[in-house]
Parts: C-alpha cells; sequence; structure tokens
DNA sequence: TTATGATCATGT
DNA sequence: ACATGATCATAA
C-alpha cells in the first residue's frame, strides 16, 4: 500500500478514521509496510506516529497542525478496559523567553487545541502493541467553559515564568492542564528569563492536558 | 537544538 | 494506585 495522501476534506479525513476503527495497529502496520516493535521502551510515539502515517498528516515535526489545510491536531489517546487515559497529553513546548506582549489567544497551546481529532486506542498494558485496537476518532473542539479553564491555567503559570519564578512550577500546578519536564533527559538545558529578569537555563519543559479533562471530553462524546 | 510523537518508571 | 519527573526515537 502507498502512502497515503493528506485528506483534502474534513470528510475525508473522519472517513479513514472510520475505516480503521475496530483493527488493531499490527493490522494497519502491515498494511501500509510500517514497522513493528515489541515494546514501546523505545520507540515510545510509534503508535501516534503510525497512526499520522496511515490518516496522511502532513506536519512531521513542524508546530503546526497535523492536518495544516484542516487546521486540526491528530491525537491519539491511549485508554485502558475502563476506557480512562492511561497518561497525559502533550501538547506544546512551554516558550521561555520572548514573552512580552504573549496572550492566550496567541499562544501555541490555544491554537492547537482549537480543534483536535481524538483517536482513543485500547492500550492497557498487557496488550502487545500490535494487538492494541483502534477506537472511534471523534472531533472536538473545548467548550467555553473547557476554555476558560485552559486560559486560566496558561495565564496563571505563564505569569511565573514571566517572573522568573520558574522554579516554582511543578506538575501539581494546573487545574486541567500542567507543565512537566519535556527533554531528551534530566540534564537537558535551555534558556529561561530568570529571578532578576536575567538570562538563565533550566530544563526545558511542555504544557500536558491532565488526565481528568482528557477523560472527561470521553464522556461526553461517548456517555459514559 | 528544538520541535514532533509520546510512555516509562519511580516516589509518594 | 497514581501522578510527577525522567526518558526515548526521529526530523529538520
Amino acid at each position: 500500500m502507498l502512502k497515503p495522501s493528506p485528506p483534502l476534506t474534513i470528510n475525508e479525513l473522519m472517513q479513514r478514521v472510520e475505516q480503521i476503527a475496530g483493527l488493531t495497529l499490527g493490522e494497519i502496520a502491515a498494511e501500509f509496510n510500517f514497522k513493528t516493535p515489541e515494546h514501546l521502551l523505545r520507540e515510545k510515539g510509534w503508535q501516534g506516529q503510525l497512526l499520522e502515517y496511515v490518516l496522511g498528516a502532513t506536519a512531521g515535526s513542524k508546530p503546526v497542525p497535523d492536518f495544516e489545510h484542516l487546521g486540526i491536531e491528530l491525537k491519539t489517546i491511549p485508554i485502558g478496559f475502563n476506557g480512562k487515559p492511561l497518561e497525559t497529553t502533550y501538547v506544546s513546548v512551554v516558550p521561555l523567553t520572548n514573552l512580552t506582549g504573549m496572550t492566550w489567544q496567541s499562544s501555541t497551546v490555544k491554537k492547537k487545541l482549537t480543534h483536535v481529532l481524538w483517536l482513543p486506542i485500547l492500550a492497557e498494558k498487557t496488550i502487545q502493541p500490535i494487538d492494541r485496537t483502534i477506537g472511534s476518532g471523534f472531533l472536538w473542539q473545548p467548550s467555553l467553559a473547557q476554555e476558560h479553564q485552559l486560559q486560566r491555567d496558561w495565564e496563571e503559570q505563564m505569569e511565573l515564568i514571566a517572573l522568573g519564578r520558574i522554579n516554582e512550577i511543578s506538575g501539581h500546578l494546573g487545574e486541567v492542564m500542567q507543565i512537566r519536564p519535556k527533554a531528551a533527559n534530566s540534564k537537558a538545558l535551555t534558556d529561561v528569563i530568570g529571578p532578576n529578569g536575567t538570562m538563565t537555563q533550566t530544563l526545558p519543559r511542555g504544557y500536558y492536558l491532565k488526565i481528568p479533562f482528557t477523560a472527561q471530553i470521553l464522556a461526553d462524546q461517548f456517555g459514559l
């Protein structure tokens, strides 16, 4: 099977999503000659990269939506037998410098979460990666209340960074969206605003959606 | 180096 | 049991 071309419309994208619902990751990987690891100890992003390929996503590692033409971000989300997410959901890197004039409206988080294609994967850890089943993907846009929650968390944590207080930030902060390390290892460093407005260095961070937030999105969709 | 895709695994 | 902090592969 050839590499899928980018879907031209949302309808075309959603038709592809419906066609793969119920299949296992191993089945579609075989169909598209995509590699299949024994476990995810090393290739942690395998599931997401496989689905991007199969659905014809285009963005690569650029900071733009996966389906740029459609303005849609693809997020695979691992769920357990209970239907709840097994992991938090990475959104984007946290900007740590040149924050003046940055607002929620212009933030990468807001842009990425404007329109998301959620694709649940039954990924209980007892199931081998190739035997994990693709669920029913669906489009989501944040409700007014959800967007306000995200905006509050974003503004609270960005303010701390702007004040040079990034060392006070941990994964505990944020009602629905947290900041956690996002790096090759704990020794990686990047520039950040220091306590006196000077420049110093710190561990790169990312924004992640907390599990109860994504669990509610799934519950709203599937009526659980 | 920084972005993408995330899950691993230890501490609480 | 679970979330936080740590980590892995890859592309540009």
